[in-house]
DNA sequence: ATGGCTGCAAATAGTTTGCAATGAG
DNA sequence: CTCATTGCAAACTATTTGCAGCCAT
């Protein structure tokens, strides 16, 4: 993605574009990926950006709260990244913590629960749990 | 629940009963509901049980590994148990964080993707976000 | 110069763990 | 007696926050 595009996502969602949150834009969002605040912070660190833990998170919640990226919670350990706003799905494995979307068009509800009175749906979160398949 | 019926089914589950354990299952499990271990803690010291906060833990991961109880991860703050194993989908109230149960047959998938080569379905956890219905 | 942003370090929250004491069979 | 279980406190992990300094306008 292009340093100009980055500018102009941040600034698309109000976003001040300072030098630390290009850089964590500019890895986050260089392709539709999950990254947890740590993973994040050691990528920068290891490109040789100048920043802190504090600014990456408070980054990443401020993303998340401009609808720039999107907060995932597949286990209770840690929260993810999504680089990729757009609705889909996930597949988790169990076992690695592997995460892997899955596209819209793949799942198709045929029913889905009126939401309760005075209610309105913000979201669907599906995850499919897998394990490695038992012989036979 | 009859204390004899919570003690067959720590036994079913190859759970020794300890008083402790007697417990925290009689709280838990009076109900299909979900808890958060801070929860349970409090309200069995409100009921006068001997039990710590470690033991509270503790059982909840062993019942949870012996499938009696399902930890749910539903926001990144805590695991909540919910005390109904039967497969099940979740409404979960974003503002207040309240989890509601919705049935199996209230959602129906007409499409699921195939699980990737190796591997096999070991869970389905949906959760519908609610919010205020924005009025209009 | 002003207000937002950053970094450090300390604080927090939830959860796990080491280990000695306890207790049931 | 023995071995599993418990409780306490300390350790840990992920995350948030207070605050002083810095930077761009």
């Amino acid at each position: 993605m292009a340093t100009s595009e980055i500018a102009e996502r941040l600034f698309a969602h109000g976003i001040q574009p300072t030098a630390q949150r290009r850089r964590i834009a500019a890895v986050l969002l260089s392709a539709p990926q999950h990254m947890s605040a740590e993973q994040l912070l050691a990528q920068l660190v290891a490109d040789g950006a100048r920043v802190s833990k504090a600014t990456v998170y408070n980054t990443l919640n401020l993303f998340a709260s401009r609808g720039l990226i999107r907060p995932l919670t597949v286990d209770g350990a840690r929260v993810w990244f999504d680089s990729n706003v757009e609705a889909h799905y996930h597949f988790h494995d169990v076992e690695s913590g592997a995460l892997t979307d899955v596209a819209v068009p793949e799942v198709e509800f045929s029913r889905l629960p009126p939401p309760p009175a005075g209610m309105e749906v913000a979201g669907i979160d599906l995850v499919i749990r897998l394990r490695k398949a038992s012989p036979g």
